[in-house]
DNA sequence: GTTGTATTTAGCTTATTAGCTAAATAGAAT
DNA sequence: ATTCTATTTAGCTAATAAGCTAAATACAAC
C-alpha cells in the first residue's frame, strides 16, 4: 500500500527526462522481463536487461544511470534482482497497478460527480 | 493529447510535496469546483478556491504558492479562471482522464502478457 | 591470486528548484 | 484619484539534483 510519501517519490521519479526514458525503455518491452522466478534454473533468457545494457542506450555515462536506476527502484517503479556478477532488471507492476487505481479511483468518482478522491493515506 | 514532455512535466509538477498536497486540496474535495461555466450570470459559489483561499491552507509565503500553481497550470493539471481580480481555480479533469489511461494501458496490456506501453509519443 | 566484467560509491561542479521579501500590476471600491 | 484586495514578477539565498571522473566493491573465470 502505497502512503503520499511513497505517491510523491514514484512522481519525482518520473519527472525527470532521463528517468523517464528508462522507465519507458523498461516497460514498453524494449527487453523481455529478465528472470522467470518460475524456472529458477534456466538461463538468463539472451534479450534480459541489465544495468550496462540500458546504460548502452543512453549518452549518459554508466554511473549516471546507474544512479538513476537506483532512484527508479526506491520509488518501487523497477525491481532489480541480482544473478551472479549482473543485476536484471524488471517492472514493478504491483507499484503501476496501484497508481493506475488512483488516477482510475480521482475520475471516476469525479464522473460520479462525487468528491474527488487521489490519496487517502495521512 | 499529452506528448512525452507533457507527461514529464505533469509528473514533475506531481513529485513535489507542497505542489502534491496542493493538487489533493483541489482535486479531493476540499472545495467545491469554482466557477459554472454553465451559469455565467451566477455568483461564484462561497466555497470556491483563489489562490490566496489555497496559500492560507499552507505556511509557505503567498507567492510562493503562486509559482506552485502557476507549475500545476502550466503541466495542465489544474485551471486558473480570472474573474473580476481574483483568480479561481478548478481540475483539469482531460489530463488526468489521459494519465489515467496511461497506467491503464499499461496494466491493460501486462495483465493480458502483451508488450508494455505507456507513452507511444514521440 | 590475478584479470576481467558489472556495478556502486565518493567527491566534485554546475544547473535547477524552492523558499523568502519587496516591488509591481490589475482591478474594485470608496 | 486614492485605497484596498488579489495576484504576479523580480531578485535574492540555500538546498537539491544531475552530470562527470576516479576509485571501490563484488564476483567469475582463468
Amino acid at each position: 500500500m502505497l502512503d503520499m510519501d511513497d505517491k510523491i517519490k514514484i512522481f519525482k521519479a518520473l519527472g525527470n527526462e532521463t528517468r523517464f526514458k528508462i522507465f519507458k525503455n523498461i516497460f514498453t518491452g524494449g527487453y523481455a522481463c529478465s528472470i522467470d522466478d518460475t524456472k529458477p534454473n534456466d538461463d538468463i533468457i539472451a534479450q534480459a536487461t541489465c544495468v550496462t545494457s540500458i546504460a548502452s542506450e543512453f549518452d549518459f555515462a554508466l554511473p549516471t544511470i546507474s544512479r538513476h536506476l537506483k532512484e527508479l527502484r526506491d520509488a518501487k517503479i523497477i525491481i532489480m534482482k541480482k544473478n551472479k556478477n549482473k543485476i536484471y532488471i524488471e517492472p514493478n507492476i504491483e507499484t503501476m497497478k496501484e497508481i493506475a487505481e488512483c488516477f482510475g479511483t480521482l475520475i471516476g468518482n469525479f464522473d460520479q460527480g462525487v468528491v474527488y478522491q487521489f490519496d487517502n493515506t495521512k
